[in-house]
DNA sequence: GATCTTTATGTAAATCCTGACATATGGTAC
DNA sequence: GTACCATATGTCAGGATTTACATAAAGATC
């Protein structure tokens, strides 16, 4: 089984979805730190059917195409339990960005300033987004949040993570733009990063 | 041309090197924030000289196999130039363990709190371990590191991004482990995660 | 003498993923 | 009526990446 496969039953274990539902979910939610396109969803479905982790059924639609929509099975379901509590595959972060930051040194000091200025935006600008999801969903399901056994807490775990990540990521590009050209760092949080785990 | 390629001609552009040395750099470094085994490597450097971007002399030794020291070419260190300051092409984040955590609510709560202790600790280890490289990259590039046209500056600029990247990742399943036991979450810099950039 | 490890360079099969191609329904805009 | 868009489901070619296969020199260990 394959991580899409676990993507994909992780969602059809929350709500019936169709294909392109899927697509839809895999461009979000989820989508944070795993995506697909339709191409490589539609075979695995059929994959995971064959597999017996999913099922479908058809449903016809008056004013649009006819749809499969697919259910988790019970075997589908205890794959996915099992999968939840591996430990993971160590596998390689992978970041053209930060890779582009090893060369910095032989790039022209203020379009490499200028670079680091638009990515922070960016990952500002995401971040933002996260926070308003953050806030609607504090608003909207404050007695589930502390559960752990409940899927709003676990769709807010992910986002959190989200966040974390785009602070961060941010952060350091703001970090490289003022270094690039040379002025004190801003933020100054820099009392967490002397000192392994600050001390 | 392909990430890849850029990644070794990022080490290249430093230093003359086999494609033994470069597998070798490749877990290490910049493979930080991309990685490859020498099955990739060997077929890229290949592509590298047939397009003109790299050349290699081969060294006899004694006592251990010929090698073949590859080296940058100009064409390949203005290749290497352009690329640096472009604007990243937006790739998906993938990141299985984040994905897991969007299941984590089928689980035993004993069993997932146990995994995200685990893996926090994991990433503490690499924390500690890039603290340690920081700590002696402040003492032997005391200078270099302020100037930003350094290669040793670019090596530093990385590792930053690695400190910020596990210290967070570390904290996350910090987060997760206490609040799937129901505890006040700990570390409480809590107050940075509410609201947009802290406000 | 056999096996293991490090250095050193390659190839091949299989899998994962993207981007393009392909088709069909029905509504809206021009 | 023509073009475009959202819905809906698929296939296919190619590139990226991993795992395994393959070879060879020389030293260390048993």
């Amino acid at each position: 089984m394959t991580t899409l496969g676990y993507a994909i039953l992780g969602l059809l274990s929350r709500e019936e979805l169709s294909g392109y539902d899927l697509t839809g979910r895999m461009a979000g939610r989820v989508g944070y730190f795993w995506s697909a396109r339709h191409s490589q969803i539609y075979p695995e479905l059929a994959r995971l059917e064959e597999g017996g982790h999913v099922t479908h059924i058809v449903v016809e639609q008056t004013e649009r195409p006819d749809k499969k929509v697919y259910k988790i099975t019970a075997r589908g379901l205890d794959a996915l339990r099992e999968w939840v509590i591996q430990p993971p595959v160590p596998r390689p972060i992978r970041d053209e960005f930060t890779l582009k930051a090893y060369s910095v040194w032989l790039a022209d000091k203020e379009e490499a300033a200028q670079l680091y200025r638009e990515e922070g935006h960016r990952h500002e600008e995401q971040l933002a987004h996260y926070e308003e999801l953050r806030a609607w969903m504090q608003g909207a399901w404050r007695e589930n949040l502390t559960s752990a056994d409940s899927p709003e807490f676990a769709t807010y775990a992910t986002l959190r993570r989200g966040i974390g990540y785009e602070r961060e990521y941010a952060e350091w590009c703001r970090w490289m733009a003022d270094s690039i050209e040379r002025r004190e760092p801003s933020g100054e949080r820099e009392k967490s990063q002397s000192g392994k785990n600050g001390g």
